[in-house]
DNA sequence: ATAAACCTTAGAGTACACTCCAAGGTCAAG
DNA sequence: CTTGACCTTGGAGTGTACTCTAAGGTTTAT
């Protein structure tokens, strides 16, 4: 399979393959005479998983580490699995308390201002910027 | 004020200052004779405005879009202010749906997993990675 | 035989918000 | 009068995940 049918498959661009490549994540082990990448059915479902991976929210390096368990799996055991998927999820809740935060201060915001044809001379929003104490993170 | 004590005050960098600067987001209007930055308390006001904008969560650009209508109040209205910021809501918004849907996939991966000293071979969470259908986005 | 559609590489560009560096000028204290 | 703490500039580097470009080689269909 050439680099533009994997590509196709799988709905990504074969840029992408080819930087999956430059960062260890895929590397098709045979080219042609030509010098041309040629993947097989086990380089796809290496990419199927890698997308998978992504899906869930995996970043890229976190990915590699998954990697190098699936393709050695005998060498590891179910916990290092694990705990790289909760170290993820920890990650996650942070960020998506952080962003809680911002809805909250944003959601009240939004909720004081008239947001009418008024000149924003004393627009409550720029007031309260104004005024609000600390700026921690 | 020259830099490094505008820096002090507000526990962010000199760098950060001239950052803001380059990006037209705080410039002073003053230079000393040696051609240091002088600041003034109008120019600290607005760092804090700045700070307080981004503790809430707006990125830079945004915040270059509330300078704007902060530094020239009468021409603006109401509304202009509070679109910004509803628009940052639900960009807020959207990615905390994100992240959600991240937080349920991956703890529900790591729910299934033993966590154990069990070798990776039957790995939940590598075989769920590897059979799950989809992967959008 | 030639045009279209594919493939190759190295390298630059994107967005975001800094952070660090080198090479040099200025200022206050001892 | 020198030391150290400050200030200046331009430019490069960081991390993430691509995306695009140029300049060229190959394959396939007509």
């Amino acid at each position: 399979m050439k680099i533009g049918e994997l590509a196709k498959r799988l709905s990504i661009s074969t840029d992408t393959l080819r930087y999956y490549e430059q960062h260890g994540l895929l590397s098709p082990s045979e080219r042609t005479e030509s010098g041309y990448r040629a993947y097989s059915k086990e380089h796809e479902l290496q990419l199927r998983f890698i997308l998978r991976a992504k899906a869930v929210g995996f970043s890229l390096s976190e990915i590699h580490e998954l990697l190098k368990i699936r393709i050695d799996k005998q060498h590891y055991q179910c916990e290092e699995v694990k705990s790289i998927t909760v170290a993820k999820l920890d990650l996650v809740r942070e960020r998506i308390a952080e962003l809680q935060r911002f809805e909250q201060s944003l959601n009240l915001l939004a909720e004081q201002c008239c947001g009418g044809k008024e000149p924003a001379q004393a627009c409550t929003i720029l007031t309260t910027l104004e005024k609000l104490d600390g700026y921690s993170r």
